[in-house]
DNA sequence: TATTTTATTGAATAATCGTTCAATAATCAA
DNA sequence: TTGATTATTGAACGATTATTCAATAAAATA
């Protein structure tokens, strides 16, 4: 009972979202907020609580939209190492392009303070979802024969999640796509029984 | 003429690029940095100029030291890949103990609004001299024939530096040390002519 | 209709932001 | 010693920060 809420919960969501994810946590502010989601001091601070928990909210919304898509991609068609490939492309794809703002995650996670053990641990939760997924995909590879056997599927997870970590990275410096795609190439050439 | 300068410069300096580099560009205040130095406010703007003219020096003093270390690690003793290897295992020494604070340059490469054109590039140069420092080395190794001729020192170094990107990324998430170093040496692996 | 509950408004809060400036101090040249 | 020049001090500036709150509005319940 009592008034029911007025704004669109998801759209307003999706609109901090999109101010975090360009400007960052500190240099968005509360009046930037109200701004974009046309919602009052008030009514934010009623919703969310404050601007930490506004932005946490923002983490794990981006996150949980961002897996889906990934996670589509690794378990989409083609041979193990071929859905691995995609999901690189689907990255390059992604930091390229003119106004890409790179990975919200990555971003928060080098904004984040040493300190803050909390928001820190729920980032790196984050990133092991991937990395398992992509280690599951590899454990396949592995299995058909696909995979240099030399290779442990665990470390080349970790070693292809630290290659997206770097093309987020990289994206930020207005790289030729040209250029990633070869690193990608090259990077998938490294994995193949030759 | 006129009255000396009584601080120590170099001392300020270092101070300031300590502050920017543990906390960033924006969650640094000049109370913060007056703090530190012991300078007041008119001190250091008469010195400097402004808080970003303060950030942009403290981040080219910051490349300037750290490249003379990263060269000399590249221009040491030993086999070229194994002055890269050399150089990736200085840099996870360096992203691993309890309190790094990553690559300064990195950290303020993704904490920089997309439209700040004059710091984007100014980093970007600055990673462009490390990318040719690896690729002269990368180029001696396929001179040798230590470098698999299959690869193209050019985009092998792309993919050198992206994997250090990488690796200040993953520096933020606390990883194990024995990780990190069994990604490098799949790394190196993939280098070599097998 | 009267009451309760919750949402929204938007002004107000105290603190902090980056920056400026007049006053004072320390040096050099005359 | 006097005057010119530059450095330092620290209070003050207006703007902005995250957050709060009393007033008002809209719904459900009685």
């Amino acid at each position: 009972m009592g008034r029911p809420i007025e704004f669109d919960q998801q759209k307003v969501i999706d609109d901090i979202v999109k101010l975090f994810w360009e400007r960052g946590y500190e240099a968005t502010s509360m009046k930037n907020i109200s701004d974009a989601t046309g919602l009052q001091p008030g009514s934010l601070y009623a919703a969310f609580g404050s601007k930490r928990s506004l932005f946490l909210t923002a983490i794990d919304t981006y996150f949980e939209e961002s897996i889906e898509s990934l996670k589509a991609v690794l378990e989409g068609d083609g041979s193990p190492l071929q859905r691995v490939r995609e999901l690189f492309m689907y990255i390059v794809g992604d930091s390229c392009h003119k106004d890409s703002h790179g990975c919200m995650l990555v971003n928060a996670l080098l904004e984040t303070p040493a300190d803050d053990e909390e928001l820190r641990s729920r980032i790196a939760k984050m990133f092991r979802q991937l990395e398992r997924a992509i280690k599951k995909v590899l454990i396949e590879a592995a299995a058909s024969g696909e995979l240099d056997p030399e290779k442990d599927p665990a470390i080349q997870a970790k070693l292809l999640i630290n290659n997206i970590y770097g093309l987020r990275v990289y994206g930020k410096l207005q790289p030729k796509a040209s250029d990633m795609k070869k690193m990608v190439e090259d990077l998938m050439a490294s994995l193949k029984l030759s």
